[in-house]
DNA sequence: CCCTCCATGTAAGAGGTTACATGATTAT
DNA sequence: ATAATCATGTAACCTCTTACATGGAGGG
């Protein structure tokens, strides 16, 4: 999804400001499958408001910059609508944990080892976390998202537990040639 | 990963064309943490060249093109493990599919539902085509990256399965805005 | 006959990332 | 003190995607 779009999945669901805009979508369930930045946000929310689909009103306060907050225009929903009726992209995943794990052969085998660990102690503090935010935000589909990524990290997390020793011990058998 | 990255792990492996770069980029394990085109790896490939990481051999074929062959060099060796070394970044997924679901609300109950099912039968589909190819490549951890994929799709098909019958309760709930 | 596989590349454009620029407030 | 939060934006850069360009072989 492009950042456009994005922007009025937000404002779909009441107004904001650019910055919160980029603040829900860092949040689960979003940031469990999209990626943004300050620098594709703004340039989207003016690129919206030429094209009607967003409307901007500044709100001022006291001792900080203005605040400029969006709400979406009937276009925009209608535009937000026509995006999820197309026919989705497929997954994709990008993973430099993976790579550096297939590569596993090449690295000292201490440091593979200690990558999966931190990766286990990662996912474990993410389960938490969102284990922690889930309880039930009231919106049923906001939950099952939530619901959906603990699923996803515990089951990461279990499998890299249950075959650690298995892969301690291939990098045993084709000794690690240490990083030059 | 960038793309000269990609292409230096392969050919790390063994000499090949970027065609045949392109083919394995796009197969197991490599497909399931990244993704390139043609567009991306014979720059890159030409790049490499010039840097003096990877060395070319044109290959005569008959009734097609001449075939460039790229293989390695100590240069190219030793900027992969040096790539090898930094810190991975983060994971991060584009998933057009978890957008929907999220927005499931303004979307037909139906429409949904289908596309569960057909993500659910995406996941199978590729499950299998994994255990078919997996039996073993002698390659330990081209197996392991095998199995952690098996892994991650089926966990995902077992939940979407096991909670298809609540997300439908769900959409009947809050009844589905008919797209327009 | 049409599609897919083989095989390489370019060019234009879209899109996004990163760094820069600014600056007060609040929490540690 | 120092870091993080709030708050907005621009500009350069980089990278990738998409479409175009070419064309024979072989299967359905």
């Amino acid at each position: 999804m492009d950042s456009k779009t994005l922007c009025l999945a937000v404002l779909q669901r009441g107004e904001a400001s650019g910055y919160e805009i980029k603040k829900k979508l860092d949040a689960p369930p979003y940031s469990h499958f999209q990626d943004t930045s300050f620098g594709s946000i703004y340039p989207a929310l003016n690129r919206l408001a030429g094209e009607g689909a967003v409307e901007v009103r500044a709100e001022e306060q006291e001792k900080r910059p203005d605040k400029k907050v969006y709400s979406i225009t009937e276009l925009g929903r209608r535009r937000f609508r026509e995006a999820l009726q197309q026919p989705p992209g497929e997954d994709r995943l990008r993973s430099d944990f993976l790579f550096l794990l297939f590569h596993g052969d090449l690295l000292p085998k201490e440091r593979v080892l200690a990558l999966v660990d931190q990766r286990i102690a990662e996912l474990d503090a993410t389960v938490a976390a969102l284990a922690d935010c889930c309880p039930c935000s009231g919106k049923p589909l906001h939950d099952f998202l939530l619901e959906l990524g603990v699923d996803h990290y515990r089951s990461s997390a279990r499998f890299l537990r249950e075959n650690r020793a298995r892969l301690e011990q291939m990098l045993s058998g084709a000794p690690a040639r240490a990083a030059e």
